[in-house]
DNA sequence: GGATTTGAACTGACCACATCAATAG
DNA sequence: GACTATTGATGTGGTCAGTTCAAAT
């Protein structure tokens, strides 16, 4: 992928697409993400001009090109001359978005397409928002940003963020120190810890409310070993879950909402160094534990983009919760291009109530309120597809003209039932 | 309304072997 | 340090068997 738009194959590819895994040109990305409302929310965030492959987080203003995690690194290493450069944040968005409200986001973006309003942003009357997990200062009179002692930003905002506005911006986490935020207020910088709203409590938040902040559908981890990643077994889980930790956040203990697909791999116990083994220094250290994640996952997150900050926040408020000790198994930069398979990782990760939602009983939910959500969970779950991705071309070339018995490769000369190459059997 | 049946949907295992990654020389 | 050889691990797709779920009876 990269370079020529993936859907059309004719322009230039601008956009990135994660949850596509495709670049698109800005009239694809219109017309690809109004076709639903799932697609809408689809987080996409600009191409890196350099590897053209991989979504940009950062914006270098003296070289006035945009770069993806691995890209930034390799470009402006400290070891280099280039470290210096000053580098703006470039955020993700959802929706349809005109190239005018794209450059309203991104400075340097050209506004360029006054009477390209895309079908469904005259339809919805522009995007829906959803103040994802954590952001750059989109309103300074809105948000404040600062960081304390220990270098760990602190986020205050208005969590009334304007719904209205209609699409959404996030910000891509930072692994790398902080390039210099060109577009916000001195002192302010992004942070890559997740922000939470106290106030988000069931009130006017929906279900997919959290389903779009969290994306879990979209985390680009690959938690393998759940019980060592974690610390604790799927009966603990199910017993935070019993007790009502998912419920609390999702107002339902249909399990299967712990159901999901994530990508990519969590490898962060070389990384990190040592488990965490108890909750104490679990709740002292998660952050800096996440913090430490980052620059260490700069190669997978750049990859993909894959440590969003949804992954980062998840991360956290896990870690946080967790009661068991916890460890991570190892990054590594193949598999972060990762597989979409189910790794049921969101039911590990949803299995605390997350940190800034107050001690609530389900009798607090309206039956009503719950049961929609429920509904529309179970909807969402039935249309949610998860693709598949090669990671090696050359194998799957193979794969596909190896001759089978029953679907299984024989071995080269053995009889065959089924030959992809000419569809014939030989028996 | 609860129990049973039925069919659809889903999930994981299996196979061979080229390729990858790590290690040794 | 660079190179080569060796070895073990990995991933690829179609099919099947087993499981789960929902609808029908």
């Amino acid at each position: 992928m990269g370079y020529i738009c993936d859907f059309c194959g004719d322009q230039p590819s601008l956009v990135y697409c994660r949850s596509d895994a495709a670049c698109l040109c800005l009239s694809c990305d219109r017309n690809v993400h109004s076709a639903n409302a799932l697609s809408k929310r689809h987080s996409r965030t600009l191409l890196c001009e350099r590897c053209n492959s991989q979504a940009a987080i950062v914006r270098c203003a003296e070289e006035k090109v945009s770069l993806c995690q691995n890209c930034d690194w390799m470009g402006h290493d400290a070891s280099t001359s280039n470290s210096t450069h000053k580098r703006q944040t470039i955020n993700s968005y959802s929706g349809c978005p005109s190239s005018g409200e794209l450059s309203s986001i991104w400075s340097f973006f050209p506004q360029s397409d006054s009477a390209g309003e895309s079908a469904c942003e005259q339809e919805l009357g522009l995007m829906s928002i959803s103040e994802n997990i954590e952001s750059t200062s989109w309103d300074p009179t809105v948000n404040t940003i600062s960081h304390n002692s220990a270098g760990i930003a602190k986020v205050n905002r208005d969590c009334n963020v304007d719904k209205g506005s209609g699409w959404t911006r996030t910000s891509i986490p930072e692994h790398r120190p902080a390039p210099q935020l060109l577009d916000q207020p001195a002192g302010s910088t992004d942070t890559s810890l997740p922000k939470f709203c106290p106030q988000t409590k069931y009130p006017g938040l929906s279900e997919d409310d959290l389903y779009d902040d969290f994306n879990i559908d979209e985390v680009d981890l690959n938690l393998e070993n759940y019980e060592e990643l974690f610390g604790v077994t799927l009966n603990h889980s199910e017993e935070l879950l019993e007790n009502g930790g998912i419920d609390s956040l999702f107002g339902t203990k249909d399990m299967s909402a712990a159901d999901s697909t994530c990508q990519g791999a969590v490898a962060a116990e070389p990384i990190i160094g040592a488990d965490i083994e108890d909750s104490s220094s679990l709740q002292g250290s998660s952050i800096g534990l996440v913090n430490a994640i980052q620059p260490a996952c700069s190669n997978a997150a750049s990859a993909d983009s894959a440590m969003s900050n949804k992954t980062d926040s998840i991360l956290y408020f896990t870690t946080k919760h967790a009661h068991s000790s916890l460890s991570f198994s190892g990054l590594t930069g193949e598999s972060s291009a990762g597989d979409y398979q189910d790794c049921g990782a969101s039911s590990m990760l949803l299995m605390g109530e997350p940190p800034w939602c107050p001690p609530c009983t389900e009798s607090s939910i309206p039956s009503a309120t719950r049961s929609d959500a429920v509904l529309r969970y179970k909807a969402k779950k039935k249309t949610r597809k998860f693709e598949k991705r090669v990671r090696y071309a050359s194998r799957k070339a193979r794969a596909d003209v190896r001759k089978r018995v029953k679907g299984r490769f024989v071995k080269a000369g053995d009889a065959y039932d089924y030959d992809p190459l000419n569809q014939t059997r030989s028996c």
